[in-house]
DNA sequence: GTGCCGCCAGAAAACCTATTCCGAAAGTGC
DNA sequence: GCACTTTCGGAATAGGTTTTCTGGCGGCAC
């Protein structure tokens, strides 16, 4: 009972051919008959042979495998990324190894070495938040890509979401709802992520000559707590305030709450848009959230594309692409209500 | 400008050895003088040399990795999990690969294979769901472990999560909180999760002598909305009641808001208990939520453990293994305020 | 002093599995 | 009978590990 798992040498004793001719079969290459091609094809069949992708990468000198190594503990973030990323990765059967570092410069060093060892194609570095970094420490030749976290050697290259565009979209939006007293409440400020969001929505209340409601941006945390009493400050300082775009769905949450307890209606009184659609949190809001998507499946999608073209030799420019958010439409920022 | 990546082959010629010398060298092996030993290293180090793991594992029939197939990517419940299998596998310099199947049985095959080809030291299947599947068809004596989701074959070994036990645990602490009038809300009443959180409760409340607040389950959806309809019918069908159970965190979010909207207090007129201790829903409530923790990382770890155990050789015996849920506190189920 | 045994250090070769290149045998055409 | 094609075997190769082999030396006995 030899549970051995079968290879080429056992299929081609099997179809009475040698192993050149095996490979040759299953591979469609080089001059063979019909009839031999078809034998060692049934031989490979009866005896469930599975060629050792380990033989193959040793010879192409290609494993089709790549890594993402992400410093995000698998949160919410992640996921989408990694949806967008086995989208553009599984039509070519590339495996991913999923690597997590748990902050730890430590654990990343490990993880590269590792890597190298395992000779991946190419490498994911996703980021959680939007900063530089430093390059990551890997066999020179090995193709990166980082994804939100850039890194600091500008030939790298980068994909990253438009928290930019993002506050843009979301003031334009209001806008055209008709508001026109709109506060913003949303993460720390010494992150990048918000204060481009920040910046995003100032941009446009320049141009249509708005002053922000409540005179400043309520920079925080990325909690629903701090929703909640930002929103009383805001309240207290601009009681006319008709919009309050979020910085993150879960302050939104906390937004919505306040309102609530203060018996204003939103859309009706204020509408409220959040940032992420991130769905259990936006849907189950009540009134469900309109918000801003950053499309990290896209992301996720567009990085694993460049890395492939990286990996195939296409020439990839350094520097730093990034991907349009786009608005889901809920409730929390319907028609104003008559006589509001 | 040679980019080629070094092999022993290099090393030992730099170092004026044999390439077998530099292998008993660098693993310390064999018989060698020190000083050639450190010439080796020293060889090694300067030229950047990283053994090639796909050699290695051609030659030992071991890749040291595994691969996660889960059915749940979108889910917050496939982190904890991989945190765990991570915290399991990391310290043996295993590598991850991580397959989503989508919940597509053509998907899985598709990973299946791959993986076979791959020659991956074992497997974990993860699903969503508590339910019994078809094993996954893999080469025979590839050691498979089975996550929530539990194999067809009894032979098969699989850890789950322990609802009933979970069910029990948030009984017994509403009870010591002198609660009696209990009411339970949950998802859908054909997965069996939901019914075991439900059948541990009952089982507390049928040992105390108590019946269920509103005379049933409240079987429904996974969601918010279906938490604030659900709480609207059973305070309906039963005024008196003094704590509610619910089958999530979502649910429980859902019926705190109902509870709100009418002026009961919580944790003061009714105690709230959520399941899943999803850290931004559960703590994001306000009052923040006390829940089952159904200790998914230690899943996680447990089925990574068993599974190093059957790669090695050690005998894991087929059948369920359970892993005990534990109660995250907080403060939706605080002392009863006095006089109500 | 010389011959033999055994050990040490390291070289050389075999091996893991699949692919590819080269060349040989057999068959075809003229 | 010669050139040419078709078909397939055999060997080299990828990059390591492991086993076997060899040369040199010390120790011991006679």
């Amino acid at each position: 009972m030899s549970q051995r798992v079968p290879t080429v040498r056992d299929v081609a004793a099997r179809a009475g051919v040698s192993v050149g001719t095996v490979s040759k079969a299953l591979n469609n290459r080089g001059q063979l008959r019909e009839e031999t091609r078809a034998r060692v094809v049934a031989a490979a069949r009866e005896l469930g042979f599975r060629p050792n992708s380990l033989a193959q990468g040793l010879q192409s000198g290609r494993t089709y495998t790549v890594a993402v190594i992400t410093t995000d503990r698998f949160g919410r973030f992640g996921n989408p990324l990694m949806l967008g990323v086995e989208d553009a990765l599984g039509a070519d059967r590339v495996s991913v190894f999923l690597c997590d570092t748990r902050d730890d410069p430590i654990r990343e060093h490990h993880h590269a070495e590792t890597l190298d060892e395992r000779r991946v194609d190419g490498i994911i570095v996703a980021g959680r938040r939007k900063q530089t970094r430093a390059p990551l420490a890997v066999a020179s030749g090995v193709p990166v890509v980082y994804v939100i976290a850039q890194s600091s050697d500008p030939s790298d290259f980068c994909v990253t979401t438009d928290d930019v565009g993002g506050g843009v979209l979301a003031a334009r939006h209001l806008l055209a709802s008709g508001r026109t007293r709109i506060g913003h409440i949303t993460g720390p400020e010494r992150f990048a992520d918000p204060r481009e969001r920040a910046a995003g929505l100032s941009s446009v209340l320049d141009s249509a000559g708005l002053d922000l409601a409540g005179g400043q941006v309520f920079y925080g945390e990325w909690s629903e707590d701090w929703g909640r009493r930002a929103a009383e400050m805001l309240l207290h300082a601009a009681p006319d305030t008709d919009a309050i775009f979020c910085g993150s769905d879960q302050i939104a949450r906390g937004v919505v709450e306040t309102l609530r307890d203060r018996r204003l209606r939103v859309p009706g009184d204020i509408a409220v848009v959040g940032f992420d659609n991130w769905e259990p949190m936006a849907a189950g809001c009540r009134p469900p959230l309109t918000t801003v998507d950053p499309n990290l499946r896209e992301v996720g999608r567009v990085a694993a594309t460049r890395l492939l073209d990286m990996i195939a030799g296409r020439p990839v420019e350094g520097g730093v692409e990034t991907v349009p958010a786009w608005l889901m439409l809920r409730e929390s920022t319907g028609v104003r209500e008559a006589g509001a």
